[in-house]
DNA sequence: TCGTAATATTGCAATATTGCAATATAGTAA
DNA sequence: TTACTATATTGCAATATTGCAATATTACGA
């Protein structure tokens, strides 16, 4: 990759678009998803719910963990994940925050 | 890459997820900010606002119109790009959607 | 027509991501 | 201790992404 000149993104667009990036993959979508789903933050049994071996599982919560999307908390020998709400909200307020700046342009100008 | 298995992600997870992509970059987030403060839906004059050379930002303004954040309006020589409205609305209320869930949970059960 | 401005495309190097087999680690139970 | 279960790590191959120089294209004006 070329360099990138981080310095003149400001730490806002480099914060979110990580958490993006720890999210725009499908399994990590599906991921999130189950994790959402299954009330309790279930562990491992994330692996019979998606068709990834279970080293490739393990690697996407660990990144999706580094980003701080999720938490882990070890229980035994199983470990528990769950979504980061606040981390989420985060997200969702962004996405909202712009939402609300194109829906108050009277029309698109151009497009 | 190793073959991901998209049979078995729904096609929410996979349009989600590539539409996050075209967005998890620092420069891809400048250029959706960017589109979004000049109110108007200005052209050419976003390589002059990023730290990036004109070939890189045609290509992430490509990249960004391929997953359909983006449209592009040909004025002369000029080319007008602005943000699609109703996709940025679908991810936000997909967030809405998930944040709303972690929120009915009475706490989080283990993390 | 020629020149210029705005944008796109090509081709390539550097790097990042994804996935998995094999292996390691850690906890728990007998 | 041994065996088992759950998860992590390592190492690697395949592929994708990012960035840019060079070049092409396209539209406009003179």
């Amino acid at each position: 990759m070329g360099t990138t000149k981080i310095s003149l993104y400001t730490a806002e667009q480099i914060e979110m678009s990580s958490l993006l990036k720890a999210i725009a993959h499908p399994a990590r979508i599906a991921i999130l998803e189950y994790l959402i789903k299954v009330d309790a933050c279930i562990c491992g049994d994330i692996v019979n719910e998606l068709p990834l071996a279970q080293p490739t599982v393990s690697q996407h919560l660990k990144e999706m963990k580094n980003a701080g999307i999720i938490k882990g908390n070890v229980e035994g020998t199983a470990i528990c994940y769950c979504v980061d709400k606040v981390v989420v909200a985060r997200i969702q307020s962004y996405f909202s925050a712009i939402s609300l700046k194109l829906d108050r342009k009277t029309d698109d100008s151009c497009c």
